[in-house]
DNA sequence: GCTTGACCTAAAGCGGACTTGAGGTTGCAT
DNA sequence: ATGCAACCTCAAGTCCGCTTTAGGTCAAGC
């Protein structure tokens, strides 16, 4: 008695609900539709009407892309996730995990970068590689690429 | 006896060198040319000419990038270190441990996110703000915004 | 002195991630 | 019933960080 009336009103939100609950702009969310990454149904007027869930959907992207990943990166992950039904709790589990690895790894990364960049600001050279003092300037030009590909 | 002579003659490297030494395409060199992110001398018939220094000024450039830094606060950086004169030991170090501390910041928006993250994945959602399940999928967005940005 | 590869400029193009603009339709409140 | 905000599409524009193209010039070895 309590069940479908009074929550089958709000289940499909409009696009303009969604921009004010996530913080992007309309034009944005259109974008993300036109890429695949959301997917809206449509009223008899041709309006876009979202899941709520499109809303975690869409927190999920912004998290993403600060971390750098692109579009198409983004896409992957989402893609276990259900196109069409309300994601579960596990779904969402498994793909936060995801990018909890993702995370992860870049402060791994950044601090191995912090650690190389320690050693030579010893010295105030940036080879990274040799240190220039050390080589003279140019040891290191003669013994190949030198500062090349600096990190990685 | 030893000085000018040896040393003079490779002091200025053309674009090609720089190239190399540094893994950038030429056409890239010439571009932060013109924005002004190194300069170059000419020859007589219009050839740039470089420092050695530039090649380090170059793979300064190519960390702080790695960084997520734009451009123009990469020149904001750059701006500290001579035009024209080759940098000294010192230039460098003060200018490493301001990149040192953009690291260190970096590192720590990426702790916290992660931290975040981790209360989140425990209940499967994606608010990092209020956990949607104790929300009841609505109660967020009567007390305002809700997920809205999600991060900072 | 001539060939060849490295160099030059200026302008246009590109991919990513959107925004803006023009011109039109929908749908809810009154 | 009507007004008006919110919605729609499609095309073009924007910013960033370069690359590509076209049409030359320079310089070093033979």
């Amino acid at each position: 008695m309590v069940g479908k009336s009074a929550k089958g009103r709000n289940d499909l939100v409009p696009i303009g609900v969604v921009a004010q609950r996530t913080g992007l702009a309309v034009s944005a969310i259109r974008y993300y539709e036109e890429r695949g990454l959301i997917a809206a149904v449509r009223t008899g007027g041709n309006q876009r009407r979202f899941l709520r869930s499109d809303i975690r959907r869409l927190s999920f992207i912004l998290i993403a892309q600060r971390l750098g990943l692109g579009l198409a990166e983004i896409e992957r992950e989402l893609a276990s996730l259900p196109h069409g039904r309300t994601p579960t709790v596990l779904d969402w589990q498994r793909i936060s995990r995801s990018l909890r690895g993702e995370i992860d790894g870049r402060i791994q990364l950044l601090t191995r970068t912090r650690n190389k960049l320690d050693e030579c600001i010893g010295c105030g050279c940036l080879s990274l590689d040799r240190c220039a003092l050390y080589n003279k300037e140019d040891r290191a030009s003669a013994a190949g690429p030198g500062p090349r590909f600096v990190l990685d």
